[in-house]
DNA sequence: CGTTTTCTTTTGTATGATGAATGACTCTAT
DNA sequence: ATAGAGTCATTCATCATACAAAAGAAAACG
């Protein structure tokens, strides 16, 4: 329990950074109450108020419930805002919880080949356009960094393509997400554009406005990408 | 801008409930800088603390972002946490947004057939049995009250029925969302039950593990939703 | 005119005091 | 001994005040 003290930008912040980690790791199951204030200030070495802060930002998540008398205890984890950036993330970076990619994974390969089915019906010229250059980003990646990034770059036009807010945002946190958990296992670079071909079906086909064939080719990569790194369905 | 003050509880809560509304609410777009503040302060008549939590909570959120001397100002609505029961139940309350709504059936009508289809190969027992005697709660409903509950507890059974619980937390919220604008569309009664058919058959193939068949059930049963409520498609 | 310095506004952080809620305890009466 | 009522102590909630830090704006300076 100490404050990560990096760039966070704000104490408050910090510190819901750390209390945020601790709530997500396991040894803190829902129901558990937190210590109380006073003892919270001097582990973490700030003031009530940045402690304070902090279990109000916490509690807008979902993730404590704060009583007098009975102290702040942790809410089960259905009551959290799952697809808040911030709690998927502290969920991500400990403990990678296997089960929790194979249901990201799922979510993925539910949203995804719906995002590129609609992405063909309702895309705009300039939504195709950014859609293009970020294929094109691909074609030219030489270094796994680059690759990622624009792999990312590519799934978030596909979404933006579709028009839709909601799943726009989705879909970017739950990519994101897995691209986090992903980057920690370290794939191998080299085939790294093996993908390339099938990026290219999907693209062709929201081209021509197909939307079926949008949405299998999209199943097939993420098919895949599955594959890729050792099919925990 | 005035505290509901009836039961949301603690200060900071309502305090934070009035600036979500206020926020979500059109005349604030994004970029929008909110009163410093001492201003909210007199405005609301309540303290700085309270001020300050409600608007750590609402950061928290992605609604909002304080900088020292810039002031706090709305962040563009791609950032909420749209997840987020809060703000998605701010986002309907007021004026409600045709586009929401088509845009939230859209996601329904993705999550939904797939859970459906989930459900089929992976419920357990107990899963299903919730499931079948959600569905006689609907049978049983003689009131549109009754049956709008027996109908959310029907779905969310099938959502359970999935273990996956990203799924479960995301598609409940996109239907409560949903449930919440509907009713303020004052559906008739009468026919109310005319789409227990076909949730009758989603249970029935879930029954009999055959997911395509829920998932296509699933999809005629929306489509009829859709229908019956004048298809803002 | 461009650069640097100073200033001023706004949020960030700390501290102390008081209020309100509520579980735990005690004390009584039966 | 037990049930109930009343008291108490702990914890969060709210308020008020003071000072620090950031960052744009304005002024001073070369």
């Amino acid at each position: 329990m100490s404050l990560s003290s990096q760039p966070g930008s704000s104490l408050h912040h910090q510190v819901m950074d750390s209390l945020g980690r601790l709530i997500a790791s396991p040894e803190y199951g829902p129901g558990a109450t937190l210590p109380n204030e006073e003892e919270l200030c001097e582990r973490l070495g700030v003031s009530r108020t940045a402690v304070r802060e902090a279990i109000k930002a916490l509690s807008a998540k979902g993730m404590l419930e704060a009583r007098p008398r009975t102290g702040t205890r942790v809410r089960p984890q259905e009551q959290w805002s799952l697809f808040d950036a911030d709690v998927l993330g502290w969920l991500c970076s400990q403990g990678v919880d296997q089960a929790l990619g194979r249901h990201l994974m799922v979510m993925r390969g539910i949203l995804e080949p719906a995002a590129a089915s609609l992405a063909a019906r309702m895309h705009t010229d300039a939504q195709l356009q950014a859609l293009q250059q970020a294929f094109a980003a691909m074609e030219a990646a030489t270094s796994i960094d680059e690759w990622v990034v624009a792999d990312l770059a590519y799934h978030q036009s596909i979404l933006q393509a579709t028009g839709n807010p909601l799943l726009i945002s989705l879909g970017g946190i739950v990519a994101s997400a897995l691209e986090s958990l992903l980057t920690v296992n370290a794939q191998q670079a080299g085939q790294f554009n093996d993908g390339l071909l099938m990026h290219g079906k999907v693209l062709a086909a929201i081209e021509r406005r197909s939307a079926d064939d949008a949405q299998l080719w999209m199943r097939a990569l993420l098919a895949d990408t599955i594959a890729r790194w050792g099919a925990p369905a």
